[in-house]
Formats: C-alpha cells, sequence, structure tokens
DNA sequence: TGAATATATAAGCAAATCATTATATAATGA
DNA sequence: TCATTATATAATGATTTGCTTATATATTCA
C-alpha cells in the first residue's frame, strides 16, 4: 500500500529541523547539489562547529547524509528517506539558493576548496 | 506576475510555528473545521494557557484569524494569508485528525460547549 | 614525520520556548 | 447584579536551542 501520509510526530520534528533558516537554505541547496562543511561556512559567515552542527541534526534525523571524499566531507540530500518526499514538497515551494553558490565560484571558494 | 516562491526568512518562520505538535495539529484541524479554544483544550489534554499562547502564535504570523461568536471565540485557517497555498500543501501530506473531533463529539464536548 | 587543513565534538552561556499558576476581561444567564 | 464560563495575558521557571571557544581526530602534503 502507497504510504500518502506522515505521522503527525514525525513531521513536526522535521518541520522543526527545518524551522531554521540556516538548515533551510542548507537543505535547499544541497537539493540541487552536494557541498562539503567548508562551503556552508564562507556561505553562511558562521563558525565552522556551528554549521557542523546544524549538519549534525539534519544528518540526525536522516535528511542528509555524508561521504568522506579525502579531505573533505561532502553531504548530500538523502533522497532514499522515507520522509525525502515530503520535504522535497516543501523545498520545491522555495526560491532558488543557487545565486549562493555562484557567488562561491566567482570568489573562486568553491574550486580551491572541493 | 503569479509568486511562485516564498522568501527563506518567511518560510523558515513558518516551518517553525509549524514544527510543534500542538500548532501543527491544530493548523490540520482548521485546516477543515473551526474550533474554539475549549475544544483544543480537550482535544490536547492541556491548559488553557497554553492552547491561548499556541493560538496567538498562529495568530500573530497570519496563518488563523478569530472570530467571537457569543461567549466563545471560534479560531479558523486564514485563507486569504499569502503564504497559505504553502501552508496548505504541508498540510495535505498529514493524516486527517477528523478523529479527534468525532471523540470530542462523542463524548458531548462538542456540543456542550460550542 | 610534522605542519597545515578540514571536520567533529564537548563545554559553557545567552536567548528562546513552552508549560504552569495567577489574574484580568468579556459574555451569559439566573 | 452576581456567579459562572470562556478566553487572554502576565509572570515565573525548566528545558531547549544555537552560538562561541577550546580541543580532538583525520587527511594531505612537503
Amino acid at each position: 500500500m502507497l504510504k500518502t501520509s506522515i505521522e503527525m510526530d514525525k513531521a513536526a520534528s522535521i518541520l522543526k529541523l527545518l524551522g531554521d533558516k540556516t538548515r533551510l537554505t542548507m537543505m535547499k541547496i544541497l537539493d540541487k547539489h552536494d557541498c562539503c562543511v567548508c562551503e556552508f561556512v564562507e556561505i553562511f559567515k558562521t563558525s565552522q562547529p556551528s554549521i557542523s552542527q546544524h549538519l549534525r541534526k539534519l544528518r540526525d534525523i536522516g535528511l542528509v547524509k555524508e561521504e568522506r571524499r579525502g579531505q573533505w566531507i561532502f553531504y548530500s540530500i538523502n533522497k532514499s528517506n522515507e520522509y525525502y518526499p515530503f520535504i522535497e514538497q516543501i523545498l520545491n515551494q522555495l526560491p532558488s539558493q543557487d545565486d549562493k553558490l555562484k557567488e562561491l565560484e566567482e570568489q573562486g571558494a568553491r574550486i580551491t576548496c572541493c
């Protein structure tokens, strides 16, 4: 049987995680491009521990996954998560954040780092 | 021009409000039926001030509106809110909460009160 | 191997959140 | 008018959150 709805508990905890501008923007970016921690540090102009902590929350609940590539750890959306369709519908309604990555590229930060 | 996306700031603050099980359930119920405060007190088995405070948050950001009917104040979804389509897509993915109102009816609480 | 880079984690702290208790306001009905 | 009912608001306190600083771990490269 196709699962058409999500439990309220789980939905609330996912929405709570998405209810933070940094994490919401991260998810929107990750929905299109994998990113490493240092890119997020650049994009959000905040500390590395702060970024790591946000990513950990997203990972703990299964929304993103990590993969080491040499020195860097890349994060990506976990599209096989059972709640991904729920999240996708939300992300689809948000404005593209591609400009943030483009800015990184222009300042050479994307290439240098990853 | 049709507005197809929502600012990230606003989206995050809406998701934050929805990221609480009580408020999320309230919104799902209100999406189908108007309700008064005392009904929510029954449904959530919590204090009246707690319910009022949740409703105030939803009202402050424009997601619900209130209307006095005699002794009672009824809350309803503010469908003319510019962000309603965003919220609706989320609510549509959640399981019906009609059973909660049905329970109230069975125990006479819906009729007695409102 | 040792320095540099990328990341995670722990500890501490200020601010936000959510419930509770107490109180105020508004409407109803005897 | 007075008691009751419904609701809002204020004050308080415990918990959670998100940041910072400090430190640990893992990888790369000279």
